[in-house]
DNA sequence: TGTTAGCACTCGACTGTGTTGAGTGCTAAC
DNA sequence: GTTAGCACTCAACACAGTCGAGTGCTAACA
């Protein structure tokens, strides 16, 4: 037994009826609002045949079908062959971003706000990551007679603040001077790299050991940490709607693995340099998400370090208008980072 | 009819009682697990005199008492008049701050998260607001030829990072000169002041001008911004293991509340410099969480900026505990803040 | 050989009916 | 003022019956 076109066109429309619904479709169905040539006698005999072939299921037996996550995974292979439709919301993205903000965080914040009301499902949007952030300036800026703030800029504009003793009564040139000289010494670097020349600068530096011991600290640190930098989510409320997280056992875990945003991150976060990565079900391999399907894209900032965007909704989601949004917003994002207009100075 | 000390001690037992089941408790229970000297005839009689005096209330005829708002608020007004339980948390409390974090959002996160897991509630903790932050100290950072980061300290030392157009070439010194007459200049102003001074600025540094306009758009933004700054939440998924939020409906209302940052903080934000508020029910004004409870408490930092840590709950939350726990977190947090330790540097 | 009509069967969802038990209010006695 | 007793109420639960959507199978038809 093989699927020929007309087992296709069939279960595609169980899949299309049953993410409208959520609810197991049943022969007459088919055969009222889709195929009306065929009789439900008829539908019912390819049901059947695909249940056979794995792409549907029964919850019981005098119930009608539901697709399987190969049924999807089928349905989303075709979608992504033959180019998901790009809607409109591509000339309207721009509107949904109020006024021009340039902190990164904040259109990390909006973007993952904007994905979960135009896809009605939950967004995350991950700052980017993957390679090291390569150091382009330090300053060190007093903040009291005995602290000072290092602020590290690294070439995706992140800026990670931290704060170190410094020599009491140290002026603020003198800091200029120190800021000067670690930003030519380490611009390039990454943070492990830079780790590794401070003991270098120590031989030069020898009057600052310390504050280059402080610094050392910090790059450590930062080399330590995965870091998946910021974490947005949006629309967490929206799972609460569908009808299959009215469990609230299941609504509960789910919310709290959206709260612990690290395993969130390393969740979303995409491998590989593929556009689009869609993951029905089991396939995510996060057993609290069993039932729910990831989509996640990508977009990079003109260093080229990748940002990764994510919907997650049930398996039912409407994958098309999901591909198409989180297209769209992928362009979006990485126009917003890769040529950034100036400021808006009112 | 009044109240005398022994319809206090039964409605205390009713409070108790049914913060701990969330069942309506009814006249047997009392007369059984609490005031066993006396018949449930007995406590029948005084349950009605309650329910008269708008202590109590009855869901059905037929069903056991609850306390209305009245009653809890009578209940904590009592706690705060004797003091509150300073449990042990207050010394355990730094062994959940995990290391030393010196950023203060990550700090801010910690402590959602801790009060979350102690509580068992939600937790929410506002960034130090109220007065407006002062200035102390401002660099330009060049983060590519055309483009340089305005890192702000402020007394809080909170960074507000954006992004300003630099004439093409510009060199560093240039940039820190210019940082080091800028901090001279508006070092101890509010943005709001600081905005005012920007067309005095104007005359002195005419070759700037264009640059000082977008300082100037910096600022106003600063001071529009109402700006909560950052909010942290914790553990939105317990309010779900509460039979009060059985209803997905009411779930959903409470989710999105909390989604909304920005709503959310301003109903935390304590007016006043009161050390506890409590709001019970339909006092905190809010409609969709007429029937939760908000705790809050303030820290403050060295400077006396002001910071509120608030606990959402059911309304038969344990005040008591609560109570406790806020206020060793807002002792900690103040001190965390108010001195800072020299940083670990391993 | 594919399609269709018909029929028996299954099973969840809903409805109506008792039954139970926790709880109350009231009254009368202590 | 306290308590025992009694009639009453009402949500929750269990049970049985009905309904309807849906299936599988068989036989007839083109």
């Amino acid at each position: 037994m093989d699927m020929d076109e007309r087992k296709m066109r069939i279960l595609q429309a169980i899949i299309d009826d049953y993410i409208l619904t959520a609810v197991p479709v049943g022969s007459r169905t088919i055969s009222k609002k889709y195929e009306t040539s065929l009789s439900s006698a008829t539908i019912r005999n390819e049901m059947s045949d695909l249940e056979e072939l794995g792409y549907l299921a029964q919850p019981h037996i005098s119930a009608g079908r539901i697709p399987s996550a190969k049924a999807y995974r089928l349905y989303v292979d075709q979608l992504l062959k033959n180019g998901w439709i790009r809607d409109d919301s591509d000339d309207t993205m721009r509107t949904y971003f109020s006024g021009r903000v340039h902190q990164m965080e904040k259109i990390i914040d909006q973007a993952a706000q904007v994905l979960s009301t135009l896809t009605g499902y939950t967004a995350v949007v991950l700052e980017p990551g993957g390679q090291q952030p390569r150091i382009r300036n330090i300053q060190l800026v007093s903040i009291s007679p005995e602290t000072a703030l290092v602020v590290l800029v690294t070439d995706a504009g992140l800026v990670r603040d931290n704060v170190v003793t410094i020599p009491r009564g140290m002026d603020p040139d003198t800091l200029y001077a120190i800021s000067r000289t670690l930003t030519e010494a380490l611009s390039g670097c990454t943070p492990a790299e830079a780790c590794d020349r401070i003991p270098v600068l120590m031989g030069r530096m020898r009057e600052n050991a310390e504050l280059l011991q402080s610094l050392g600290g910090i790059f450590t640190k930062n080399r330590e940490e995965p870091g998946h930098g910021h974490v947005a989510v949006g629309g967490v409320s929206n799972m609460l709607s569908y009808p299959e997280y009215s469990d609230m056992e299941k609504a509960r875990n789910f919310l709290s693995l959206v709260e612990t945003r690290d395993k969130l991150a390393s969740i979303i976060a995409q491998q590989g340099d593929v556009a689009f990565t869609v993951r029905i079900g089991p396939e995510n391999g996060v057993p609290e998400m069993s039932d729910c399907s990831i989509v996640t894209a990508t977009y990079s900032t003109r260093s080229g370090r990748q940002g990764t965007i994510g919907v997650i909704g049930p398996t039912r989601m409407q994958y098309s208008r999901v591909l198409s949004v989180l297209g769209s917003m992928g362009q979006h994002l990485s126009e917003l980072f890769g040529n950034p207009d100036e400021p808006k100075t009112k």
